[in-house]
DNA sequence: GCTAATCCTG
DNA sequence: CAGGATTAGC
């Protein structure tokens, strides 16, 4: 009386502390996609801007790689990465050719794409150009000058990056390059001629090249423009920009040559290494014009030239070959798909072909360096490009994740990043490679890697998703329990017991207490059958913040629990009892399902009643919870582990219809802490003691859970063997025992419930459960009492209480509504003696007196008989029906 | 003052 | 069945 008030305002705090935190939880749990996202938001806001930025660069880079990524073809990637392996070539004068072929395909198809995706993109393309130009020039470079110069193309040194795209620092490469060729002073001569060679074979090239088709709109004029670009580029850069970072930079290269090649080679000159690239580019631009001024010594070493193509062209159609034969095989995996990329590649090497004849000499090598790096990064930062390469894949995987669309995003990114650093690789293993042919083994092979890179990436992306995906519909489709367990609602229930054979005493205990759980055609609505029960474990076991959300809630429908079900489900993965419990969504999940602590108050009982695993309310993260869920319940069948029982049985409990109960428990928990709510509050927070690990995860469910707190006291450890919730199979034991005892002892109840971790709350919420169905008891036998004496009864001895009486019915189906369990003779005693009680203080006229009911409890309370061993066990009810 | 038990109510 | 209020016992 005294802490009434205190009680009350603790009991309120708990209820404002609930509300807080369902608020919290609604807002997680809401949806999962929902949580995640909110999730994010304040992982990313804790973390600060410079995530937020990154996120923002990512989505940027995301949307355009969307949008232009899917027409990206596999071709062009393919390309690209030939245009890798060129830059690796480029010493050779051949692998010069085949690289400014490979440059044309980039330019037209990867370049185009890549960059016209990012220019949609608008600001998050720009900044991604910018950044790729960067990174490009830091690459080839190495100078963070470079990256820093906001217009790659105006930093003339970025321009020479763009050529010096083979070696940076060592500007040697190009020189050693022409050694290997002519290797002479006469540097100029044998380019010279090495040029005319280029020009020649260039022109052998656009014999070559197939199709007409190619060269058309975008190879020439966006390819003119690009050199008329390069070149104003390499004056003043400024024109350049406006395409893309990538074609800037290739663009850069070549401009340069023509302007240097005119005003003075060595203008630029700025750094060593580049200075004498740009020589050789601009030499190479010039070199139609050279060729003239040369065509004498030219025409010397005609015949050599003349080997020197067949080399060549040998190699270029080897090349093709290659690359064709590599597009087969690429195409030969995907089909359909990708045979619109061919055509594409095909366009795009055509385009090449006239490039190259127009451009003729530039240093293409330095371009496709770039326009590679450019890629690489870009990819490396946004995705974008990446989804080029894994585009179809994507799409697909896409196609098929499109409901984890949450989960799909996070996994293409990944894929794709990992997908460009792959890529990133390999261009340098490319580069570093030499020779033409070495190309196209090098192309071949990374062809196959990426594919099968790329499968796997997808197939982990599938693999993954998919689980989640699994775990939806299992939340979902898993709501089918609930009803039956309505269907078996008590009113329903048949014969009471009828049928039931009068048993000894000892029959009872050893007996045959045919629990029959299971035949749910009993009365009894709160219990399920065995298999469906089984099914609720699952379920329960498996926590999906959706399932449980909305599975819950839809099962639930008028459950009480609401409340509860949206706290836990934000993150955790439960699994929404949903009836369907046999789809465990994700297959590795199954396991902790059993093991999952809430299922373990039920364990013991769960199992043969079929208690309901209450469902997670926690919030926590998977991580948490899986931890509890290993240990607990398997290992008790569920009586143990589960925290703050009641509201478990909320949310997991498997039978809708348990929910009520369930919640009611939790209620019944919350009363028992009743006078000591608030007290409760503070053992339970001092008490964690009983969920004795809790450590993390409880501290987190505490945070989060304000009823929790009550479910805090769940520790994922205690689910090992105790439980610290009871459940709704607690219940049930708890009224067989009412069978036996009416007035049990709180130690009594501590042996009856060893499963339980007892506290205060526990240990009144059983009370309150005896008190209850003594209030319900007594009532009954008041009422009989009355209704005899009403009926004309003169003498108590005409009372008697058999199985048939309605008393007994009453009794029967209100503690053991499943009629499952063998009524023990001696409770039909007790229940005529009591019966003959009222009857004669009512007939003594003693019920005038407000307290004239106690003298009946004091004889009632000595009635008391044993409660029979197997209650002890956790177990019990499993035994008891198989019994 | 605390707790258990009961009564009353929903 | 639970919560609140009341009562009673320690």
């Amino acid at each position: 009386m005294p802490d009434h008030d205190s009680t009350t305002l603790l009991t309120r705090q708990t209820k404002r502390r609930r509300v807080d935190i369902g608020v919290k939880r609604t807002v997680g749990s809401a949806i999962f996609s929902r949580a995640r996202e909110t999730l994010l938001d304040r992982m990313n806001q804790s973390h600060g801007p410079d995530q937020d930025g990154d996120c923002s660069l990512v989505s940027h880079s995301h949307a355009g790689a969307n949008g232009d990524g899917e027409k990206s073809n596999v071709l062009r990637k393919l390309l690209k990465r030939a245009n890798s392996y060129e830059d690796a070539i480029i010493p050779f004068p051949g692998a010069t050719i085949i690289s400014q072929l490979l440059k044309n395909n980039m330019k037209n198809g990867g370049s185009d794409s890549g960059f016209q995706g990012s220019g949609a993109l608008s600001s998050g393309g720009s900044e991604i150009q910018a950044e790729d130009a960067c990174s490009n020039s830091s690459r080839d470079r190495d100078s963070p000058s470079d990256c820093l110069s906001p217009g790659p193309p105006l930093a003339p040194p970025a321009s020479s990056s763009s050529f010096g795209r083979p070696p940076p620092p060592s500007s040697h490469n190009a020189p050693s390059q022409p050694l290997s060729l002519s290797s002479f002073d006469l540097d100029r001569l044998s380019d010279e001629h090495l040029r005319a060679k280029r020009a020649r074979v260039e022109n052998i090239i656009r014999g070559m090249s197939h199709s007409p088709l190619v060269r058309p709109n975008a190879g020439d004029h966006g390819q003119e423009s690009n050199r008329d670009n390069e070149n104003s580029s390499n004056n003043s850069n400024s024109s350049n920009d406006h395409r893309g970072d990538g074609n800037n930079v290739g663009s850069h290269s070549r401009s340069d040559c023509p302007s240097s090649l005119l005003s003075s080679p060595g203008s630029r000159g700025g750094v060593v290494g580049v200075g004498e690239v740009y020589r050789e580019n601009k030499r190479k631009q010039r070199l139609p014009q050279q060729q003239h001024s040369f065509t004498q010594l030219v025409c010397s070493r005609q015949e050599q030239r003349q080997e020197e193509r067949r080399q060549l062209k040998l190699q270029l159609e080897d090349m093709q070959k290659q690359l064709r034969q590599l597009q087969e095989k690429f195409y030969q995996i995907y089909d359909s798909e990708t045979e619109e990329e061919e055509e594409n590649g095909e366009n795009g090497e055509a385009d090449r072909g006239g490039e190259r004849e127009e451009d003729g000499n530039l240093s293409e090598d330095s371009i496709r360096s770039d326009g590679l790096e450019e890629r690489h990064r870009d990819r490396g930062r946004h995705d974008e490009l990446s989804e080029l390469d894994p585009g179809l894949f994507l799409d697909r995987a896409r196609a098929l994740l499109r409901e984890q669309a949450l989960i799909d995003g996070e996994m293409e990114e990944d894929v794709d990043r990992e997908e460009e650093d792959r890529n990133g690789e390999r261009a340098m293993k490319r580069r570093a490679a030499g020779g033409g042919r070495q190309l196209a083994e090098t192309l071949k092979q990374e062809l196959n890697c990426a594919v099968s890179q790329v499968v796997d990436t997808v197939v982990k992306g599938f693999s993954s998703p998919k689980q989640a995906v699994s775990l939806h519909h299992g939340c979902h489709s898993s709501t089918p329990a609930a009803p039956s367990s309505s269907s078996n609602s008590s009113s329903s229930c048949p014969p009471p017991f009828g049928p039931l054979p009068s048993l000894t005493p000892d029959s009872r205990f050893g007996g045959p207490l045919a629990l029959s759980l299971n035949g749910d055609g009993s009365p009894t609505p709160n219990y399920h059958s065995s298999a469906q029960r089984l099914h609720c474990f699952g379920d329960v076991i498996v926590p999906s913040p959706l399932d449980s959300f909305g599975g819950l809630s839809g099962r639930l429908s008028g459950v009480p629990t609401p409340n509860d079900q949206t706290e836990a489900l934000p993150l955790v993965v439960r699994k929404s009892g949903g009836g369907g419990g046999g789809e465990n969504p994700n297959p590795s999940l199954p396991p902790p399902p059993p093991p999952h602590h809430p299922s373990l108050h039920p364990s013991p009982l769960t199992a043969s009643l079929g208690f309901s695993p209450p469902s997670f309310r926690h919030p926590f993260p998977i991580p948490l919870m899986g931890y509890p869920f290993q240990s607990p319940l398997g290992s008790h069948g569920g009586g143990a582990g589960y925290p703050p029982g009641p509201k478990d049985h909320h949310r997991s409990s498997p039978d809708s219809m348990d929910i009520t109960r369930e919640t009611v428990s939790l209620r019944t928990k919350m009363a028992s802490l009743g006078g000591g709510h608030l007290g409760h509050h503070h053992h339970r927070q001092t008490s964690p003691s009983q969920h004795g690990p809790e450590g993390l995860s409880l501290s987190l469910i505490k945070s989060e859970c304000g009823d929790l707190q009550d479910m805090a006291d769940i520790s994922p450890y205690s689910g090992s063997t105790i439980q610290e919730g009871l459940s709704p199979n607690h219940l049930k034991k708890a009224k067989l025992m009412f069978f036996y005892t009416r007035y049990p002892s709180s130690n009594m109840l501590k042996m009856y419930f060893s499963d339980v971790k007892f506290n205060r709350c526990i240990t009144s919420q059983l009370i309150k459960w005896f008190s209850n169905f003594r209030e319900f008891y007594y009532i009954q036998m008041e009422k009989f009492a009355r209704q005899a004496i009403n009926e004309g009864v003169t003498a108590s001895e005409e009372l008697t209480v058999g199985r048939d009486a309605e008393l007994f019915r009453a009794l029967n189906m209100h503690y053991n509504k499943a009629n499952d369990f063998e009524v023990p003779d001696r409770f039909l005693e007790v229940a005529q003696v009591t019966l003959r009680e009222f009857f004669n203080a009512i007939v003594a006229g003693k019920d005038a007196d407000p307290s004239w009911k106690k003298a009946i409890y004091k004889v009632i309370c000595k009635l008391d008989s044993e409660v029979p061993e197997v209650f002890k066990s956790p177990n019990c009810l499993q035994e008891l029906l198989h019994d």
